[in-house]
DNA sequence: TCTGGGGTCCTAGGACCC
DNA sequence: TCTGGGGTCCTAGGACCC
């Protein structure tokens, strides 16, 4: 039947996005909730106490003093204005009667695991991208390519929506699908029909359901980006799409400029990447109050070498070592400054780590105070594997730890080590 | 009412090697 | 003594994402 209908694209590739992940498994837990504005985020002491009577008393965003921001917050919370990455001393003016809730990451782990072991018994192919998100290439998943009735599309629905299922069996929460062509169509689709939406594209639709959108949907164009497209007068994908190339690659870099044309076009080549190692890991905090490295030393220094030792505790449960570290300092005024160091051989415990961080340290003026600390360690590998390419022998053993290739090295400066 | 914590990738200049 | 070009590594910063 059907010889007229429009064959499938080559590949089918679906995005799933977890509908306010955290704040639903707060739900599960608290289901009296339901309905209303809640906000996860903060720092701990914000754990629903139990009363004598069997009920629960919540915490209020406007009782919230301090420097958390929202992680998730629920749809009602959103009609109200506060979303994500908000601070919560400005989310408490929009929404004061809206419950707050701490994370709890390690029950929001347990759900991931949950979801994605439900869809990878579907369909294998899954790319991780986070804690609530995840790709699937539904290609070659058998019943993707039969139609249903006179629909081409209707066996990809189909099996999207078994996946959905799939999900809400496994943990009692909804999610919403895209599945286009590509990842970068997939990634805009599935937030078209939120929450518990399924939305299913061909290259055909890109006029009338993408080319509307404002440029910020595209992955890979944020706040920088999308305002001076819009300082160009250019607002929705589509007038990205008709805009001259030459006006692009006048205000960004060559290679930028192309992708933007590109993913105006909806073209998008890149495959699902079922695994990948991690390129760098760290530990960073943020203060209650700004923190100077002389009146707080002993502060600063014991919360510098707690870091190191999560850090290290991190790397050893995770089996890596590594052998660039780096610091990252944020000062009052949210100035911030990284400063790191390739040490001749990977390194994996705390004093090690400590030290070469100890060195960074040193390079960097700290007459402002600090709202933040972080260290961070690079080029990583696995203990008794094979060193990944590293070719020469730049710096004898008696040379280790100094700097290399750098410029003269600033004189110390006072420290909190 | 100022803005968390964990990441990835890109750019760009200088060092260094052949 | 002067002239190079190519390639890789290191470092710092920044944009972006979840």
């Amino acid at each position: 039947m059907a010889d007229s209908t429009p064959s499938l694209p080559d590949r089918l590739i679906a995005h799933l996005d977890m509908d306010a992940f955290y704040a639903s498994v707060e739900l599960l837990r608290y289901p009296e909730l339901k309905g209303l504005p809640v906000v996860v985020g903060g720092r701990r002491a914000h754990t629903p106490q139990l009363r004598p009577d069997g009920t629960r008393e919540f915490h209020k965003l406007q009782d919230y003093t301090g420097r958390g921001v929202v992680t998730t917050s629920t749809y009602p919370a959103r009609a109200l204005g506060v979303f994500s990455a908000m601070g919560l001393m400005k989310a408490a003016l929009l929404a004061p009667q809206a419950i707050l809730l701490p994370a709890d990451f390690d029950s929001y782990r347990h759900y991931s695991r949950l979801f994605k072991a439900a869809v990878r018994e579907i369909a294998p192919v899954v790319e991780d991208r986070g804690i609530d998100e995840i790709y699937i290439d539904l290609t070659d998943v058998p019943g993707v390519r039969d139609a249903v009735g006179h629909d081409p599309l209707g066996g990809v629905r189909s099996v999207a929506r078994e996946i959905k299922n799939s999900v809400f069996s496994a943990t009692g929460l909804t999610c919403s699908i895209g599945v286009t062509p590509n990842k970068l169509l997939s990634k805009i689709a599935s937030e078209l029909d939120k929450p518990d939406g399924l939305t299913v594209l061909t290259m055909d639709d890109l006029p009338t359901r993408i080319w509307p959108l404002p440029v910020r949907r595209i992955n890979g164009i944020g706040p920088k980006a999308g305002a001076r497209l819009n300082e160009l007068g250019i607002e929705t994908v589509g007038q990205l799409a008709q805009a001259p190339q030459e006006l692009l690659s006048q205000h960004f870099g060559p290679g930028y400029s192309v992708w933007l044309h590109q993913a105006a076009w909806g073209l998008d080549d890149r495959p699902v990447v079922t695994y990948s190692e991690p390129v760098s890991i760290s530990r960073e905090t943020t203060f209650e109050r700004d923190l100077h490295a002389k009146r707080d030393r002993a502060e600063l220094s014991a919360i510098f070498t707690a870091l190191c030792e999560q850090l290290a505790s991190d790397l050893q449960r995770k089996g890596y070592q590594g052998r660039t570290i780096g610091i990252k300092l944020r000062f009052e005024g949210f100035r911030t400054v990284t400063r790191d160091l390739t040490l001749d051989a990977p390194v994996q415990d705390a004093a090690s780590i400590r030290h070469a961080a100890g060195q960074c340290l040193k390079r960097v003026d700290l007459t402002q105070r600090l709202r933040l600390l972080g260290v961070r360690v690079g080029k990583l590998s696995r203990p008794g594997a094979e060193e990944p390419g590293r070719r020469g022998k730049r710096g004898a053993g008696s040379n280790a730890g100094a700097p290399q290739a750098a410029g003269p090295v600033p004189e110390t400066l006072p420290l909190f080590e």
